[in-house]
RNA sequence: GGCGCCAUGGCCAAGUGGUAAGGCAGAGCUCUGCAAAAGCUCCACCGCCGGUUCGAAUCCGACUGGCGCCUCCA
């Protein structure tokens, strides 16, 4: 499998894999759970589900590890405004973002760490910098060299030169850097803020220490791919790098930077920050899991693309597509073939994970499997490989009806009512019959062996 | 200002040298009491200009428009 990697801005083959037990090791950023996420945070999500689930169901063992920033500005700003502690607000939107992912059915990671795990082992991280001559302490605080690390190694990632990053540079005269490219690894702790022990003094990690301390622990020293949101290429990244390989002396830190355009919304980024959002909730509420994955899975991952009412509609039709010829009937004459289905989807995927080109190969099947049952044809294997394919792309082809269970019973004597309707030629109580369930989001559909129903 | 990305039918979106996948929406037809679902048919010469080539949406250059990053951010 070929993957697009930022760092190189060249395509690398996935496998073979750094280690020789050949998991593959991949370590995603996670979201800082200062408030509820957004539908960006949502596609990021899964976009890395479905990478997840293509490696698994090819079989290449895959650890995948996503952290949570559970200590930042933003966090204890927002506690403190609130009346509650860091953690018990971390906790809360933690909470809400796993039953998010859950709704969205995404895969769990394997290991989520967060930071307000693992402070001793950033604090050693810290001082094994300190001790290479990569970070000086200075006042209550620890900063990162950035000049020792190499200008050329810096900017790599980022493609940018260290010295236009200069003029950019936030310089705040209370900070205790020696160069204004350098940027904390530790801060000595304020009043009002949580703090923890350390050599240098109580405090807590800077922003960007966390990830590497944390892919470090769960995976190594060097890891295969390293994912996240392309906002993330400059200056967090970066700086992971800059941090990680310094301390571990080997690189590349990851053979694979992964990165996900971001979600426009109203041609703006959507921020958390600038305030134009729609939060994964009214999204699930309004459209259902499997309109989102599919309005993801529409666009390939390193393609801006646009949340519009429009495009989640388009992509809600297009999902019942698929359910529909799943879940359809088929005859019982000949077996129909699903030709290279298989292979054009495994190409497309195997190609920087090209979903819609995948996506595509489903459209066909289940073009061939309706065309198919309409001929008599027996399209019980074609209609399972649909559902395999969909699954590795994470949709569900769940019909939302789970309201509709408990009713049931009575909408089938509905049915059974208006079928003796129709066969008494009553067709406008039968048609009052069909048009009053839609109305309540049943769609009754006739068909040669009889009326089936569904919520829609 | 610096660095980078993008521009394909009404909307969305693949395609990186050989003459445009797929989805949504729309039109016609078939099926059907009607409807829904489904099937068939129809609907683009790829921002603009110039160049390279036997041949370019695909390569090169210029231009126009849009976007991202430049230490909050998936």
């Amino acid at each position: 499998m070929q993957l697009h990697d930022t760092l190189s801005n060249t395509r690398r083959e996935l496998i073979p894999a750094l280690a020789e037990d050949g998991v593959v090791r991949m370590y995603v950023c996670g979201v800082t759970p200062y408030s509820e996420s957004h539908v960006g945070h949502a596609l990021h999500a899964i976009v890395f589900d479905v990478f997840r689930r293509y490696l698994d169901w090819r079989g290449i063992p895959v650890k995948h590890v996503q952290n949570f920033t559970d200590i930042d500005d933003k966090l204890i700003d927002r506690a403190n405004r609130l009346g509650i502690p860091m953690h018990e607000l971390a906790e809360q939107n933690i909470e809400d973002y796993h039953r998010q992912l859950t709704q969205m059915n995404v895969l769990p990671a394997h290991v989520y760490p967060r930071v307000t795990e693992v402070v001793p082992q950033i604090i050693s991280f810290i001082q094994g910098l300190i001790d290479r001559g990569f970070a000086y302490a200075s006042g209550g605080d620890v900063y990162y060299k950035v000049r020792q690390f190499g200008p050329a190694a810096y900017g790599a990632l980022s493609r940018r030169d260290i010295d236009d990053l200069l003029s950019g540079a936030r310089v705040d005269p209370t900070e205790l850097k020696s160069d204004p490219l350098d940027f904390a690894l530790w801060k000595g702790a304020k009043p009002g803020e949580p703090s923890w022990d350390s050599p240098w003094g109580p405090g807590r990690p800077g922003w960007h220490i966390e990830c590497s301390a944390m892919a470090l622990h769960a995976l190594g020293e060097q890891i295969d791919v390293h994912g996240g949101g392309a906002d993330l290429i400059f200056p967090h990244h970066t700086n992971e790098i800059a941090q990680t390989e310094a301390y571990t002396g080997k690189s590349p830190f990851a053979r694979i930077w992964m990165h996900n355009a971001l979600l426009q919304l109203g041609g703006d980024k959507m921020s958390k920050s600038i305030g134009n959002l729609v939060t994964i909730a009214e999204v699930l509420e309004k459209y259902g899991a499997d309109a989102l994955r599919m309005f993801v899975i529409s666009s390939h991952y390193r393609s801006p693309s646009s949340y519009s009412d429009e495009a989640l509609e388009a992509a809600r039709a297009g999902a019942e597509r698929l359910r529909n010829a799943a879940y359809s009937s088929g005859g019982a004459g000949e077996a129909l073939e699903t030709g290279d289905a298989r292979e054009r989807f495994t190409e497309a995927m195997d190609d920087d994970l090209n979903t819609p080109r995948a996506l595509a190969v489903l459209f066909d099947l289940a073009r061939d499997v309706n065309r198919g049952a309409a001929e008599g044809r027996d399209t019980a294997n074609a209609r399972s490989l649909l559902r395999e394919l969909c699954g590795v792309l994470g949709l569900t082809l769940a019909a939302p009806e789970a309201e509709a269970q408990q009713a049931a019973p009575f909408i089938d004597l509905l049915v059974a009512v208006r079928a003796e309707l129709r066969a008494a030629k009553q067709w406008q109580l039968s048609d009052r019959v069909r048009d009053g369930l839609l109305e309540l989001g049943i769609e009754i559909k006739d068909g040669p062996e009889g009326t089936v129903w569904k919520a829609k």
